[in-house]
RNA sequence: GGAGGUGUCGCAUAGCGGUCAAUUGCGCUGGUCUUGAAAACCAGAGCCUCACGGCUUCACAGGUUCGAAUCCUGUCACCUCCGCCA
């Protein structure tokens, strides 16, 4: 959520933006209108009650002088209810209006960000790490996983369905290896390490801005409940409704939960292999930082820094994107997403996104901090993957791939085993 | 699932129909004082407004009343005991 005093003098930037992001403009103008005709019926209701106010005064200071309290004053006081009666409703419909509006206005993209409405506009910054050379055919994760059997999707599409998989025998035990692995990782650069719910409110979704805009994205429980498609929810909203300290700040976490996601806009996309799944593993950074866009742009580039050291650590070649406009999340300033190399697809495919948001999460979740000034201000919020699993772990299967079939196990992970 | 209790401004507390923008302590910010700090004292910490001023707030949503933090109803959260399950 931006700042109502933000988009009124800055309407035409956050029209902008919304045309950007591939999102309906004229919401910008609704919500102007809406916001105008809200501050009169405010207004006009403030004054009722002052009156109302008023009148309450009298009758105490008639009791207060020991009279009887005056048939006239508390008719009136019946009238000015009456009026109340009328026109609170008007507010109260009208600031719900306002409030829905609010929430699907999405931020405004850095001036860095490249313009565009699709993925051919994202810009490649580098490519980090040596590309292997294989002297044999290469296969892709798949094949060599079931060669292994490390992997068997016909069984678990059997039971739930197209996307499912069972990880088997090393598989399981080099996954866990991955995800113990970003844990320690992020634990030594003073992450607080949480397992976190993956079954939330709306609230939440609507919170870090996943919602209104990804509702059919997500799987819903009949009671109402969202299953995340990442820890970043929770961890995000871990502080809602908080105020926090500026000496608290800032605040760093770092999450490992199952993801779900419907997939819905990706049928026919990458059927084959285990890189898109609706339910997978990730380890997740999230950082809360003072309102302060330099420093927030600081953390940025450390919680990419992080994820890199990772991938470098693991000898994976990839390189960093610097995503366009269309490709950013509503509520989403900037986005670097990392794309790892896959050999079987000759190809980077992306296995982390690393965003920040300003105060607009924080506005939508009210975490505010008290700055050594004494003012109160929201938070930034920024998050980053560390890990996704099956991902990163198809992608390391195919990058150690031996001439036999077999892989070789990343020197780093040996004594996860 | 059953019975009872609790939810007040960052934290903790007082208040239980008008004297409550709300008590007190701690913490925080600014000021006075001080070489500096501490202590002490003063001021401040929601929204609208340039300001004057107004409005709002006592978990949330309704209701009763001229008037509600205070009474009533519902919802949510937490605590205690019992039951059930891991």
């Amino acid at each position: 959520m931006l700042d109502i005093n933000f988009i009124r003098q800055h309407a035409q930037e956050v029209k902008e933006a919304c045309i950007n992001k591939q999102l309906d403009s004229s919401i910008v103008d609704q919500l102007l209108v809406v916001d105008e005709e809200r501050r009169k019926l405010q207004l006009t209701v403030d004054d009722w009650r002052k009156q109302s106010n008023e009148n309450a005064g009298l009758i105490k200071q008639e009791l207060a002088q020991g009279k009887q309290v005056s048939q006239e004053l508390v008719n009136r006081g019946k009238s000015i209810k009456d009026e109340l009666k009328k026109i609170e409703p008007e507010l109260a419909a009208n600031e719900a209006r306002f409030t829905e509006l609010m929430l699907a206005i999405p931020n405004v993209p850095t001036a860095d960000t490249p313009i565009g409405s699709d993925e051919s506009f994202n810009q490649v910054l580098r490519e980090e790490g040596k590309i292997p050379q294989f002297n044999f055919p290469v296969l892709d994760h798949q094949t060599l996983m079931e060669k292994l059997d490390w992997l068997d999707t016909k069984r678990a599409v059997k039971i739930a369905g197209f996307r499912a998989f069972f990880l088997k025998n090393e598989a399981l035990l080099l996954e866990r290896a991955l995800l113990n692995f970003a844990l320690d990782s992020m634990r030594e650069q003073g992450f607080t390490l949480l397992s976190v719910p993956t079954l939330v409110k709306a609230e939440a979704m609507l919170g870090t801005g996943y919602f209104p805009w990804g509702q059919d994205d997500h799987y819903y429980t009949q009671d109402k409940q969202i299953l995340a498609g990442t820890a970043e929810v929770a961890l995000t909203a871990y502080h809602q409704n908080e105020l926090l300290r500026e000496k608290d700040l800032p605040i760093k976490l770092c999450g490992i939960s199952p993801c779900y996601r419907r997939e819905i806009g990706a049928h026919g996309k990458d059927t084959r292999g285990i890189i898109r799944v609706h339910q997978f593993n990730k380890v997740e950074q999230v950082v809360l930082t003072i309102a302060d866009e330099d420093e927030t742009r600081r953390w940025h580039e450390l919680m990419l820094s992080f994820a890199e050291e990772l991938l470098k650590q693991l000898g994976l070649p990839y390189r960093v994107m610097a995503m366009c406009t269309g490709d950013l999340g509503a509520g989403q300033r900037k986005k670097y997403d990392i794309e790892t190399w896959f050999p079987s697809q000759n190809t980077y495919r992306e296995t982390h996104s690393a965003s920040y948001f300003n105060d607009f999460q924080s506005r939508r979740l009210n975490i505010r901090y008290q700055a050594k000034d004494g003012s109160i201000k929201y938070v930034y919020t920024l998050n980053n993957t560390v890990v996704a699993s099956p991902r990163l772990l198809a992608a390391i299967i195919e990058n150690y791939q031996k001439k036999d079939a077999t892989i070789e196990i990343p020197q780093v992970l040996k004594k996860y085993f």
